[in-house]
DNA sequence: CATGAATGAGGCTTCATTCAT
DNA sequence: TATGAATGAAGCCTCATTCAT
């Protein structure tokens, strides 16, 4: 299976960034495991900066595509919500390094150097959804960006405790998506 | 009054650290902030790492006690969890770089070097209290654990959205407490 | 003739090292003699350390090859044995720095850091030639490790000695010969 | 029993050079080791390289007056050199610290900054014994300055071996002390 | 005499990035 | 495109030495 080099070593470095950070995480061991030459990164990123931000956005876009993927227009506007929040822990269980980069990613000083514009093109579908569930009075009238940050976070939250204590008890998660939904709801 | 130097370093480690992050911070700009020589930072910690670390919980030990402070035995759990709430958000609002530096920390992986006991010890009192909470069927019985994370990290998102809004608006912080509330309500 | 830099780096090293000693000797001046970058010594060594060890295993491997050399099976044992005492005196004289380097190492702590078994391999010639020595009674009945380093110390003194006296005498050089075989003749 | 707190540097500083060599010995260590603050090392020591020496030289003292205390005028030069080369293997293997740093310091670059003059007092009897040697014709006419070193080194290896294999065997010394006359008698 | 906090120069090493092949 | 040797700035940390107490 000839993989892309490009995602091979955004891939890698996700795995990597996660379990020592972007910054003890060196070019070199990046492409080393990649089984590349050091070269080959900077002919696909410009420098490292770069490579950091296109595997956030790669990987932010994975995960709301993932989530979008099996919502359905005919559902509630609360049934929705619920599968987004279930769905999205699901997801993280699956890719727990996925999710804690992400998070670590927002927490970091590289947050500012993403273009704010190609973030929002990406989230776009979450606000105009969220925009009408207020319309509709069903989710509390709170700014949009706190409501979905907030949300992140929590998902972040519950992954990373579900992950940490490998639990995959759905009881407990429906609980969980719950007590979230609590958050928002009106 | 002539300040204790291991403070000194601690506090201008916190401010740059949240400017910057922890990797961008060289032990040399912290040194030359505080206008102390490169080696008395290793005088006081054994090296960068421990500097993070003591930098970490003398903060987190710092917001837990000022919470702490003005809380009353005799309040009733529900009023007392909204005193939680919203005291914790306005030291945030006043402290933005520690509230920010406490969530760099806990995203990032130097988190998982410091002492889960120390960690435990600082928060005995809230882990007390939740599991009071959920004895008399006022907070939702889910893991004590993850109950503070989340509030934590819900807390930063607030503070956080507060400070980048500049909003000081108290009806705002009133309902973002209700949502907090919400969640952790039974 | 373009020299490899690895080689290059070693020849440079072990120059300084016997003018300064190891530890007087930085990484820096190095390279800097050797007209390469600070960053060119770790790709080709992974510390100081190694350079140290690899400069040291370099140099006693061409020193035993140097004397191995010369010899000619058929020469009789005595003969051999003065052979070797006199052509390593003489290579020592030849290249007083590398000798004077031998011997600061192997009075160093970092004699310790150097897997045996490499020394061994080098030495496995002359360790067998002693064996027949011994064998037919024509070499004293010492333990060969012994009687190898002793050897090696007495040449090394030797050298040292004509070295700083700036002597040449052949007679002179041919009486601490002889000396030197008494020493472990039967 | 109160310890004269030179004499107790000193011995400490000797301990730790020969384990870790004179550069990966801080003067704290030696000072944190002897129990003393690290101010008072440079009351009794103008600065580390005077320590190393006075180390030096007063090692080198105590090991030449052992070895001259146990020598009688009556004796013939024979005797003597046996005498000479056995209580110095004997002084060294309950020594071993002390030779080894012995051997270290001579073949480090410290070694040209002690005093000259002051070496050779100390050595004054045992030349004037070899020239006397000499002039029997005992002794084989090489320079005196040769045979000392020379010898001092043979000292070295065979302590050096016998401490490294554990051997206490009187005959294996005997041996060795044979060999070494042999080394200087005509 | 003794202490140990404070100093800051300098050493070792890492690493993003370049470029000739 | 791909390679990996080479670069050199910059970071962390050590350590001999000083000095106020």
């Amino acid at each position: 299976m000839v993989e892309d080099k490009r995602d091979l070593l955004i891939k890698t470095a996700v795995k990597l960034f996660t379990e020592n950070g972007f910054d003890n995480t060196s070019t070199a061991s990046i492409t080393k495991k990649a089984k590349v030459a050091t070269g080959t990164l900077f002919h696909y990123f410009k420098n490292k900066k770069e490579l950091i931000s296109e595997a956030y956005l790669e990987t932010k876009r994975e995960f709301f595509a993932e989530i979008k993927k099996n919502l359905s227009e005919n559902d509630s506007t609360e049934n929705t919500i619920k599968k987004i929040f279930t769905d999205s822990i699901l997801w993280g269980i699956s890719n727990p390094e996925k999710i804690k980069f992400l998070l670590q990613f927002s927490a970091s000083p590289y947050i500012s150097s993403v273009a704010r514009k190609k973030i929002e093109d990406d989230e776009a579908y979450f606000i105009e959804f969220l925009k009408n569930g207020i319309k509709e009075k069903l989710v509390k009238n709170l700014p949009i960006d706190y409501i979905l940050n907030s949300c992140f976070n929590q998902i972040v939250s519950t992954v990373n405790y579900l992950v940490l204590t490998k639990s995959k008890d759905r009881r407990l998660i429906e609980r969980m998506v719950l007590s979230m939904m609590d958050f928002i709801k009106n």
